[in-house]
DNA sequence: GCCCTCACTTACCATTTGGTAAGGTGACTA
DNA sequence: TAGTCACCTTACCAAATGGTAAGTGAGGGC
């Protein structure tokens, strides 16, 4: 059954997102399952095959995502923008496929053979293309337009994998006012760096 | 001799940034010098307390630094941008450092108890407090401000972090021209985001 | 000479790791 | 009725893990 995969699925997200791939057992993964570490390796034949199929399934959702607010064509400035608004809401709407796509680039140095955050290029060159065509922006250089869409994203990324840890720091009640304004506090960091002058 | 211990401390350093807390055995850390994995035990009594050991020394040196710049005593808006840019040239001439925070930063939900991210928080509690005083910010409340910071921390610690990826993914030679234009395009968005009107 | 401390080693251990081998069970098919 | 297939289990394993115990040997103080 594809439910059981989609369940294994699920459940090592939350695990390789939580504890990473090395501080993840697949035995702990099936244990917040009613099924045996050898049921996952039944399905999946591999802890490396198993963590390739959560990285793919987040890579699609990411494409799906960027396609939608594609179609919702409003004015190419503010598409622009809504994108990454977007972007930040699913962020933080899903925090372990934002934990786990931040640490698979701390381990990409590690397991290069092996990870594929190829993935994630086709994500990051359309962002880049959205930059670069979009006049207003006065990027034409791709390297420029990367760096925007770096910048961009390291705000986003950072903050939401940072919920945990500020939370600790400043105490839940300061974070949810934190939080509570952080999308407006993004909107204007977008806003003023695609409408810097160069 | 505290020669031995910051041998161990250096090793460490690297291999946690490397591979994570989880990843990184005792034993590979101390086969990365003339030791056998029990004079690691010898000297810090536990696999945690070393990484405590290097997590602390990070902090100190990143609060020396930015009291280093407090000294330089500029004009202070451009004292405030001057921080994060002094931030940003650490950040990518230390990459074990940063990855090392960036993967605290994740683990931290896990490692609650024993994890130590309070070292950083006078880190940011003093760039909280600088752009709160920076009247040109326009930022009095301190979650704002608060705001403010972590975006740019973000922008910044997110590409530190993301050598590696970009690399493989664009290419040696165009990495190149990324970094070479990164801290003129952080530049602007500092100033950007300093500068913007509320 | 004796003792103690410090830096470090060898020996050892219980536990956990990812993975293999060899089934068992029920449903569907010939 | 027998065969086969997908799904899942129990049994097992070699290697690696963090850590304990018990030293060894050099240097210094007395």
């Amino acid at each position: 059954m594809t439910e059981t995969r989609e369940r294994f699925i699920s459940a090592a997200t939350k695990a390789f997102a939580e504890r990473g791939f090395y501080g993840t057992s697949i035995a702990a993964i099936a244990d917040a399952l009613p099924y045996t570490k050898q049921a996952l390796l039944h399905h999946f034949g591999s802890k490396e095959k198993l963590y390739a199929e959560v990285l793919k399934r987040i890579s699609d959702r990411l494409m799906a995502e960027l396609e939608g607010v594609r179609e919702r064509a409003l004015d190419p400035r503010d598409r622009l923008e809504e994108t990454f608004v977007e972007f930040y809401r699913t962020t933080i709407e899903r925090p372990d496929d934002t934990q786990l796509l931040m640490r698979e680039l701390l381990d990409n140095k590690r397991r290069a053979e092996t990870s594929r955050t190829w993935y994630l290029k086709p994500f990051l060159e359309s962002l880049v293309d959205m930059v670069v065509e979009e006049p207003s922006t006065n990027t034409r250089s791709r390297h420029v337009a990367l760096a925007v869409v770096y910048q961009l994203l390291g705000a986003i990324n950072y903050f939401a994998v940072s919920e945990p840890t500020l939370k600790r720091m400043f105490g839940g009640e300061e974070f949810s006012k934190l939080r509570g304004n952080y999308e407006a506090e993004l909107r204007r960091l977008i806003a003023a760096r695609l409408d810097s002058e160069q």
